[in-house]
DNA sequence: AATCTATGTTGCGTAGAACAACAAAATATC
DNA sequence: GATATTTTGTTGTTCTACGCAACATAGATT
């Protein structure tokens, strides 16, 4: 019902529309002249003259000032345009994890460059809702100025949940929620007035780590977030494909085998604790970590190797399984067990190859550094995304989500 | 880089997207007043009324003759409104589908009714591209007079190919084609400039399934075609998810067994060649048809069932698989294997179940009933679909696909 | 120095939506 | 049955925001 398309545009909306799509191309190119901008936006010079005069009004943009004036290649003939970019700090949105070891939060700005970053422990479990949103949001919190905060314009949470669209958590096993409205609860907490909005950490972590400037690759991302439990995430187009009940891309439980006894899934042949659970049985070591997996996989010690191998062959399955459904044309790796695929790319691409047929394009396939904040940082993202889109509360957007003047008069 | 957010809208555009919603409104609820359709588009009644007039001097809409004056429940205070139609035969649209043994073509009006269709033997493979096209263009246009020609705004052509969205075709193993541009081979032999677009014969089928008029349904929709080969398509919120090659859904590769010796894919255990060559082993017929097995399958004899019972459980389990990666709550069957469905609906249900975690939601399954034609008729809605878009040429669209001002300036 | 080229700005024209006012056509109320 | 009420469709006006053209500007080119 909310079909976009079926909305009209209106004087208003024209211009909400192209100070978007002026946010949008700075965001992505990082400096452009007025003129370039119309270029891009096709419009005319005039036209992206008064945009810009009027995001300059709002604090948004400002003319950079020509600290690096000769760019290699930039030697071009005629006036010379003035340089835009956006005010990093005119605005920030926060981001937090709240995870099941611990809460993360991140403040990022207009640029998306993280400002700073909060983690603390955290037992999950044991902790009710509405105490680990308040720790939650008082973490995001304690690091900002009161004076800075009415610049906040959307706050973010992750957390490794199921839920809808809206922020309704429908299940979260190991936190222990069920049916919390977990983005109302934020808002609730919150004493600001700003757009929330709640997302799996596994999608957050996914937009995160695609959502970087100029970074808007149209394709599709298959996004991996691999520690004990194995999330996922699906990009299309540079936006998060939630799937009809949030779940789509959450590969954990595939099937990948069903050889001898029980079936086995994704998650249990691939994720940290069976790794280590296997590693445990073959290391000397008292205490072995998963560092020292590793560095036994690199110094090929064939028992680590093994192990290795077996994660291999499963890894292989398992994306090629997920790409003959949503045809991704990259696969994006990241969580603490990611630290092994480099060592074992030769061996992934030659199961993969093994796997699938020749007349399959082969997806590329690279490991994401985040930190710990990947999940925080992407909830934060998911703000930024749309406070550079037509639903910014900024042009009084959300309305159209509210209104819904439904009328089934059958 | 074609980020559509990132297009600027001028005045042209407004009203060319206020047209398009109002074609949009109007197909989708049938018939609307002008009062109505303000609402739904979220216009002042004023502009509703110049928009539905520029569209009726273009002879797309009309007002209603009120046939039927007393609607159910229809009593409502104040002056009634005018209904307003689209008038159907204002335009049509072109679908064929080259098959491997038939071509199919199928004539729709702007309400995306049936208005003929016409079937063909033909032997794919012995034919060439050109004189397939050829073949195809003239036996949709056969019934057509020339007189009614100008009217045909779009020409939609399906085959069992894997192809860009350009119509490229990569490769159609089934008619040994490989690097044709069928796009533009129907552009070239059609006799009116009209928009053609191509599409893999499956993902047709998968529009032509979802998109009915009030049929926008805002979900995730798995659309299965089985023949001899399994085919498959996503519609995501009414439009086609095609990957990242046009292979999105194509689950027919989907690795269902490891068990015993070699593995087993989805189209090995669920295809028609493979349920007739068991019924072959078992049946007391000459030249069992599916017909027969479908008929013993019924009469619940014993060989029979055990061949559905196997088929059931192949199918559930690459639907569940499907679902945990796309997160479908739709379930389409198409094809002449579909209607083994009907039959084994409890036995792929309680095989879902067994296979599934409970916390996951299942999806509706149901079998589609479209004869022949489907995937032609699919090829005619995907033109429909356009015309009812801002690409549509009828607002000079297309443009804004060709112009593309690309310059890297580094 | 003169010319060329591209940029940024300004004033004007215009398309098209919002707004307000009004007549029309039905129901609701007395 | 007359009047009030409600909703619709239309008309004229206002306003917003874009396109266009003209011009001054700031550099490169000759």
């Amino acid at each position: 019902m909310n079909d976009p398309a079926l909305t009209a545009s209106s004087h208003r909306r024209i211009r909400q529309s192209n100070e978007v799509a002026a946010l949008r191309a700075l965001h992505q190119f990082g400096r452009l002249s007025r003129a370039e901008l119309a270029r891009k936006l096709r419009l005319n010079r005039s036209s992206s003259g008064h945009i810009i005069a009027s995001l300059t009004a709002d604090g948004l943009v400002r003319e950079a000032i020509e600290d690096s004036p000769e760019q290699p290649g930039y030697a071009r003939v005629g006036r010379p345009g003035i340089m835009l970019e956006l005010v990093p700090d005119a605005i920030f949105f926060l981001g937090v994890e709240i995870g099941v070891e611990h809460i993360s939060t991140v403040e990022i700005d207009l640029g998306t460059n993280i400002v700073s970053t909060n983690v603390e422990p955290f037992d999950g479990p044991s902790i009710s809702v509405e105490a680990a949103v308040a720790r939650a949001v008082s973490l995001a919190l304690q690091s900002i100025p009161a004076s800075k905060l009415e610049r906040c314009e959307g706050f973010g949470v992750s957390t490794p949940a199921q839920m809808d669209k809206h922020g309704l958590v429908r299940l979260a096993p190991l936190l222990g929620w069920r049916n919390v409205h977990l983005a109302d609860l934020v808002r609730d907490a919150l004493p600001l007035r700003v757009p929330v909005l709640a997302e799996n950490d596994a999608n957050a972590f996914a937009i995160g780590a695609t959502y970087g400037r100029s970074e808007v690759h149209s394709g599709v991302t298959l996004f991996l977030v691999m520690e004990s439990g194995i999330g996922g995430g699906i990009i299309i187009d540079g936006s998060l494909f939630r799937g009809a009940n949030g779940l789509a891309g959450e590969i954990g439980h595939l099937i990948i085998s069903d050889t001898p006894g029980p079936r086995r899934n994704l998650e249990q042949l691939i994720g940290l604790e069976t790794i280590m659970g296997e590693y445990r049985k073959t290391s000397t070591l008292d205490h072995p970590t998963f560092g020292n997996f590793l560095a036994d996989v690199q110094d090929r010690l064939p028992s680590a190797v093994s192990i290795a191998e077996q994660w291999a062959r499963a890894l292989a399955i398992g994306l090629v399984q997920a790409c003959r459904i949503i045809d991704a044309d990259r696969i994006v790796l990241g969580g603490s067990v990611a630290a092994l695929y480099p060592l074992m790319t030769a061996r992934v691409a030659a199961h993969i190859h093994a796997t699938q047929e020749s007349s399959f394009p082969v997806p590329s396939i690279t490991v994401n550094d985040e930190g710990t904040v990947g999940s925080a940082f992407g909830a934060a993202c998911m703000l930024h995304q749309r406070y550079l889109s037509l639903e910014s509360q900024r042009f009084g957007g959300e309305a159209a989500e509210l209104e819904e003047p439904e009328e089934d008069e059958g």
